[in-house]
DNA sequence: AATTACACTCTCCTTTGGGTAAGTATAAAT
DNA sequence: ATTTATACTTACCCAAAGGAGAGTGTAATT
């Protein structure tokens, strides 16, 4: 057992711990790239359909886009409608629990939009401060 | 080339597409389990050492704080204090980028404890709704 | 008869995430 | 002389993330 384990124990803590755990694995499953990106497509344009939404988040695969939908269909964050028809056409939207975390989120998104120029800018004296000497 | 890949261009964009991938890779790299959580540490603990790190956020192993807090540095959330004493003692605290990032989370960390007890609900509902047919 | 459309699924493969354990440096305490 | 403390790094390993590409089913279109 490690010297961190250990002492992790020592630390009281004032919340209720099996609530924290439940919170922490919620955050770790919410706060996953696809998902954010699929809350913010789903958040801007209504009810999208599959092809749609890969229109929409540059970059994500087939797979991940089935898988992550899945995920948040089973978290109860997107609806997921099945015409059954030929060609077949699924349709996909947020949940009344979807938007509410979308709307939690907006927060990190304006954040990100403010703040890139900083970023790259704390990067930039990262790499001169630590590569030079 | 898959379908996908070529559908994704025909798409127009009201906004600059070279901001938009930045502000998406930042959320890539800032949606990440380990920084939320050490993000959150550090907003409500102040300046904390390492192993105070270690301690408050649970399941982390030496590895990925180490890396994550790099990472954090790297993006100008962190700040880093050496102080050359033996043994060691390495000083974190959030910069004022840092903490208006754990701000702008506020909102998530709110969302999660208010809805954890509905997700459970819906992946519960999931669950009946496929798994029975 | 061949192609296209859509929303997948499946397989193969590489990359990354992440855990464990051991090692490092050195001064103070035992 | 050995242990302890701290903040790491390195090496090894496994599991999960994730990309590429092919396959599926069927009806309408060409």
């Amino acid at each position: 057992m490690s010297q961190l384990l250990k002492a992790r124990e020592a630390y009281p803590s004032e919340i209720d711990p099996a609530i924290e755990r439940l919170v922490q694995d919620i955050i770790g499953k919410v706060a996953d790239k696809w998902t954010m990106l699929i809350l913010e497509a789903l958040e801007e344009n209504g009810t999208v359909r599959f092809s749609g939404i890969a229109k929409l988040v540059p970059g994500i695969s087939q797979k991940m886009l089935t898988k992550t939908l899945r995920q948040m269909e089973y978290d109860g964050l997107v609806s997921r409608v099945i015409h059954p028809v030929i060609p077949p056409h699924v349709d996909y939207a947020l949940t009344d629990m979807g938007r509410s975390l979308s709307e939690a989120f907006c927060g990190v998104w304006q954040w990100a939009e403010a703040h890139h120029a900083r970023i790259e800018q704390a990067r930039a004296a990262f790499l001169a401060k630590s590569g030079k000497p």
